[in-house]
DNA sequence: CTGTATCCCACTCGATACTG
DNA sequence: CAGTATCGAGTGGGATACAG
């Protein structure tokens, strides 16, 4: 490890930054990484139960959110003529090259609350939970 | 592996999946995770040299996510009081934590672009590059 | 049950102009 | 050079009502 930080090998990220930017855009707003962790974790769900587990979203939401993922062969979409239709939605094994990505971004994310709410307490102490993710004030 | 998808184990989100809102909500928006790959990549960078990698990010933006990166301990922000003062801006050892999975998702990304495009040249060609990520046309 | 259609506000982000 | 201030368009997402 000599000290060097810049230009590391096999890390030219031109062109690359597409990638990123592409991958960002896709699962950008608050509810496609929690529908893909309930999917992953809890497999195959009715549209009802989904909404039950991803705490908070309505209906419009979930139902935007999953077209999405349906039309990016994430989350696989399968309906079921029965009495009132039933329809299923579940994790494609493609969606599952995403599992190992979104369980590490929950681990950062709870490790960076421990982080931010001790550093946070020493100032103003928080009533737990919520917002998070220090802000500028403004 | 038997088939059964549901509940496996070691994997119950319950209360975890707040580590993945709190994570989402800090990395939200169309810059921040570029400008941690730039640095992590490129190493400590000035405010312009920034601007410069990070296509197409105003300078309004650019203050304002480092802002945000900084409160959240992932870059330090350095002054140095030459003639017209100039800064340094570098990923702290923290921030090195989310370079991983950074890197994973740009590589995800690229080959989603792939997969994606390949599967929507059949129905309708695009002129590459830009949107991606299906939509619902509305 | 599984959505769709509207309405609407808050916020994101870009453009532009200005400052120490 | 490294920002800040202001304005404004566009969008994300909630609430509510309705539909097959």
């Amino acid at each position: 490890m000599k000290a060097a930080v810049n230009r590391h090998p096999g890390c030219d990220y031109k062109g690359k930054t597409r990638g990123l930017n592409d991958a960002m855009e896709l699962l950008q707003g608050k509810w496609k990484v929690l529908i893909i962790a309930v999917l992953c974790c809890r497999g195959r769900k009715r549209f009802t139960e989904l909404q039950q587990e991803v705490e908070g979203i309505s209906a419009r939401m979930l139902t935007r959110e999953l077209q999405v993922l349906e039309l990016n062969q994430l989350v696989q979409r399968t309906v079921c003529s029965t009495k009132p239709v039933t329809v299923q939605y579940e994790i494609t094994p493609y969606g599952k090259t995403l599992e190992q990505i979104v369980m590490q971004l929950m681990d950062w994310g709870l490790g960076h609350r421990r982080r931010i709410m001790s550093a946070t307490l020493s100032v103003s102490s928080l009533p737990d939970s919520s917002p998070l993710c220090a802000q500028p004030d403004n």
